[in-house]
DNA sequence: TTGCATTACGGAGTTCGTAATCATC
DNA sequence: GATGATTACGAACTCCGTAATGCAA
């Protein structure tokens, strides 16, 4: 039984003819007169007598017509409620980010999103592993992260590059000058994240294609801001996200040394996991994020 | 959308799985699969998560269950609404017959099938015409007339063979006699009914094949009863249906004088117009009627 | 001729089935 | 291997359209 046909029940009745119905449901007649007679099959009894090519209610019709109003008017209520707390849904937005693009990146595309929609949004923060599990697992609706994620049906986009950059304190022997080598940097200390991090990986993995071999730190720390506190304390130099150092340098609390034959640019990857019914509100952030951060290139 | 979507959905919440939902209604797992995706597109929503081959309700699927529960006990009102009233309706049974076959034959059929079951019974009495045309206004659902109907697509069967018999008073003449002759009936008094009778009709268009011209009536009546109340006292033969003289035949009132070479029998015919939604009663004081009066003969 | 209901025929979408696949226990 | 969900493919039915018919004002 197809509430449809009750609602064109209903909309002949309140019409008292087919082809008012008809146009009313933007039907065609034919189409009208067809739906009333399976209709009619299915109570399996006569909803409406036929004389000289006009239609009356029959009794049996006429008891129908208050149910199928109630059937509608609840179809509608439910169609209602779904949509409603849907919506509610749809627009929370959970994301995952790894710790750089998490800390440094997102608060201002963040805080513009929830100037313009004060829909719920949470923020997760944590390293690419464990970001990609969540959204695996539903957790999180969208991952930032660097880096290529492999193997998984995953849609991936890059949003904007990342340039990792050689930083030291204003007081630095280095600070004046407008460049070093790659063979410079063993003459001086280095201040590093442990050997876990992303940044840490890439860095060693570039000046292993420089034919350099690794370099030991002088200290290892296990945050972005503990490594940038010990560089600006003048303890030696430190690499980094430029977006991390980025109001330090600005502010001239740290100075950015650039090494001329060493550039390190790896791109930035907004992530998702294809669902069936996918929240509007991603999109929305991500072409947010885009727009502040960099240009739209799908992978 | 399909009410039997939403009966599904609630089979599914009940059972907590789509495959014991499947097995209640008696349908095969993959269909109930697909029939819950279709639903869950209608309404725009997940109303199941998916997770190591089990289900569990959504946040939407909870909020729609009571709505959808709603529907179906209004639906299954709206079906016991209908059904209940259409059956009174149906075991409404409105006959019509011409006057001999109402009056004489059937008040016994009636008498019994209001014995057996107690349903509302109405019986309109009046010439083969009118009634026909009762029948095709729906005025009433069936018909018993004499001669066979010609032209409108009228369901026809013989239900009883009728004898036009003569009768005299038993102090008339021939009331002793064993039987007459078509050549006597001329030197005796006729008493008829008036023109337009169906009885006077036939009898006239038989002697006419035995090549006898007319008869003019010495006495013109306009009810059967009325003629046999003037034979009965002794004014002429008269000429009517056996049904109707036998009970006096049969209490000496009247005698059947049989007439050698004249037989005149008619069937009795039951004429229904064939409707979408047919009353079952009607078959059921159709099959009475055959058991009490003669035999099927479909035509 | 116009207005209303219906029938005839064809196409798209729904709803079922069986068979096969996939994941979990 | 057993259970539960899903996908693939195909058949029957529903539902809509256009075209044509029937009937009455």
């Amino acid at each position: 039984m197809n509430i449809k046909l009750l609602e064109l029940f209903c909309l002949i009745v309140e019409e008292g003819s087919i082809s008012g119905a008809a146009r009313r449901a933007y039907q065609s007649q034919p189409s009208v007169t067809k739906s009333i007679r399976y209709l009619e099959d299915e109570y399996g009894a006569l909803l409406f007598h036929r004389e000289k090519g006009q239609i009356s209610l029959t009794e049996v019709g006429h008891t129908l017509y208050p149910h199928a109003k109630a059937i509608l008017s609840e179809y509608k209520n439910s169609v209602e409620a779904v949509r409603y707390q849907n919506e509610k849904i749809q627009s929370q937005l959970k994301i995952g980010a790894s710790f750089t693009i998490g800390e440094y990146l997102l608060p201002s595309v963040i805080s513009k999103y929830k100037k313009q929609k004060d829909d719920q949004l949470q923020l997760f923060i944590n390293n690419t592993p464990r970001i990609l599990e969540m959204l695996e697992e539903n957790v999180i609706d969208l991952a930032f992260v660097e880096g290529e994620v492999t193997g998984e049906a995953f849609n991936q986009r890059a949003i904007a590059n990342d340039e990792i950059v050689l930083f030291v304190s204003p007081s630095d022997p280095w600070a004046d000058r407008t460049h070093i080598l790659t063979s410079d940097l063993k003459n001086h200390k280095l201040i590093s994240r442990e050997k876990d991090s992303g940044t840490r990986k890439i860095i060693q993995e570039h000046l292993a294609n420089h034919r350099i071999s690794p370099i030991s730190p002088y200290l290892e720390l296990s945050t972005t801001q503990a490594v940038k506190s010990a560089v600006q304390s003048g303890l030696g130099y430190g690499f980094a996200s430029r977006f991390a150092v980025e109001q330090e340098i600005k502010n001239h609390l740290l100075v950015h040394v650039p090494v001329a034959d060493l550039k390190i640019s790896r791109p930035l990857w907004s992530v998702t996991k294809p669902l069936r019914f996918e929240k509007p509100a991603i999109e929305t952030f991500l072409r947010m994020t885009k727009d502040m951060l960099g240009r739209d290139e799908r992978s």
